[in-house]
Parts: C-alpha cells; structure tokens; sequence
DNA sequence: CGACTAAGTTAGCATGGACTAACAATATCG
DNA sequence: CGATATTGTTAGTCCATGCTAACTTAGTCG
C-alpha cells in the first residue's frame, strides 16, 4: 500500500465483476449451450432485478449482447475477456493446491486472487506449476 | 466462482477499503506520530472529501474516532484490525518475494491479494516462509 | 385455448465510494 | 496583527452495485 496505487480502485472493481459474469457467462454457454440470467442469478445469488442491471452495463460495455427475453451471448471482447479471466482463476487455483491449500479454500481465494495478480505473479505461479518450486530450498 | 459464494461481494469491498485505511492511518501514525486527513489523500490520491466520507464511515463503523479539525486516531477494535491487515499484507508481499517476483510487484500485488486470503492460504504461505516450500520438489 | 409458472423487465430506492466547488478553521510568517 | 497557505468540512453530483415490488412475456400443460 505505498502511494498512489489507488487510482485504480474504482475502476478496478467494476471489472473485477465485469470479468465475473463474463466467466460465468461462458461457463453457462460451456455447460447448457446458452445463458440465460436465470443462470447468473443462481451463479451470483442475487435478484433478476441485479443481473439485468449488470448484464446491461456489460452490452454497454461491448461485452455481451442479448436482446429481451433472448439468452446472453459474448461479444468477441466478452469471449476474450472470459477466457483470460478462466485461465488466470485456473492458474491461481492450481497454483493454491500445489502449495498444500485445501480443494475448497482453493476454490474460494483463487475467485478473490485471480483478479489481482498481475501478468508476473501469475508467470511467476505457473512457472511453479510447470518446473516446480524455485530454486533455494531452504530446509535442511 | 462456484455457487453462492458471492453474498460477500458488498460487504467484502467495504470492509477491503477499511482495512487500507486503517492501515495507512497506523502507519502515518508510526511514522509521524499522528495522522491528519492529508496523509490519507496523499496515500491513496483521492480528494479531501473522500477521506472526509470514508473517516466518517470508519468512525461510525467504531474503527477510528475523530473530532473537526483534529488527527485521526485508531479506537482499539482500529488497532487490532490494522496490525491484523498489516500483518497479512506482510506475508503475502514476501512470499510473493519468495517466489521470485519483483519487489515492485510484489508491493502492488500483495495489497490486491492481501484481502481476499484465506487464514488456511496465508498459514501456508508462513508456513513456506518458515520452512521453505513443500514437499514433492518435482524437478530434477 | 386458457391458466399457471418461470423468466425477464422496469421503476424506484439505498449505500459505498468517488468527484468538484465553495467555504471555514488553523497555522505560519512577515 | 493580518494575509496566506494548509487543512478540514459541507453540499451536491455521479456511477456501480445491490435491493423490493409490480409488471410483462414466454412456455407448458390440462
């Protein structure tokens, strides 16, 4: 928390859940062929009401589009978005388990995680995913 | 991002910000031996009237108290989430040392990751800290 | 077909966290 | 002391995220 750093704030957690959905979305599309809000408000365990808010700002956005009453499709951007967010989670969370976390813990912190490692922490887990722990093992 | 797991959402971002603030406010007062609304807009570069709000809510929410025109103090329940959030700052920053990534990342990252870790993930990461990293050393 | 249910929408509201602009108090220095 | 600079406060605005309540549309089944 050294200075400046919280420009981002804001924006930052208006993508975080933007990035959400668009996991969701395709996890949904993955699973049962398409979306629909229905889907996200299981997924989110909020109101119909909230989803549309937020799937709304997301076509704003250019990242989904969807038309009344019609399932909720990715945007090219919203494909892209996804499948970034869904290999960053897959990383962290592999990464959680190699170091000893439980399934379940695994689940739950890589959703909080995934959003705020960067490209060189994340290079940095992988790495360790790949070619194991680095180098200095210091015990014994 | 499995079911239900997302109720926290709100809350969750609310309590994040406490914690930096509460943590900028110990160590402005670590370090200047007070803390004015200034070192706080400073740190995280928002306005005057944001710190205002925020103290506002950190003081109704019994973590900091404070009087017009006065330095901003940490109650007890202030202080104890403060050193708790510092502490866990402290763990991820150098672990993410540990695993290799720059300093500089390591800074920004950890204050992104610092609130969403798990006590089981964070036991691990001391527990890397103290005793090197686990087990199965898969290369070579 | 018509009734019912499930799904989606709309309107209106609250709260957190951010802003700008204008004002007020305090501190400092000539 | 008084002007100035620093610090703090207040008022009003905006947007994201959530909510409830009331409504509409679509789909299903007797």
């Amino acid at each position: 928390m050294r200075k400046k750093t919280h420009e981002r704030t804001r924006r930052d957690h208006a993508s975080e859940v933007a990035e959400d959905y668009v996991e969701a979305i395709a996890e949904a599309i993955a699973n049962n062929g398409v979306c629909r809000a229905v889907d996200l408000v299981e997924q989110f365990a909020v109101t119909h009401a909230t989803v549309n808010n937020t799937v709304k700002r997301l076509q704003r956005d250019g990242l989904v589009v969807t038309a009344p009453y019609r399932p909720i499709e990715l945007t090219t951007a919203g494909k892209r978005l996804a499948s970034r967010s869904k290999q960053r989670h897959e990383i962290v969370e592999a990464f959680l388990r190699k170091l000893g976390v439980s399934e379940q813990t695994a689940a739950i912190d890589s959703e909080g995680i995934e959003h705020h490692v960067s490209k060189e922490t994340l290079d940095a887990m992988q790495s360790v995913l790949q070619n194991g722990w680095p180098s200095p093992k210091k015990s014994r």
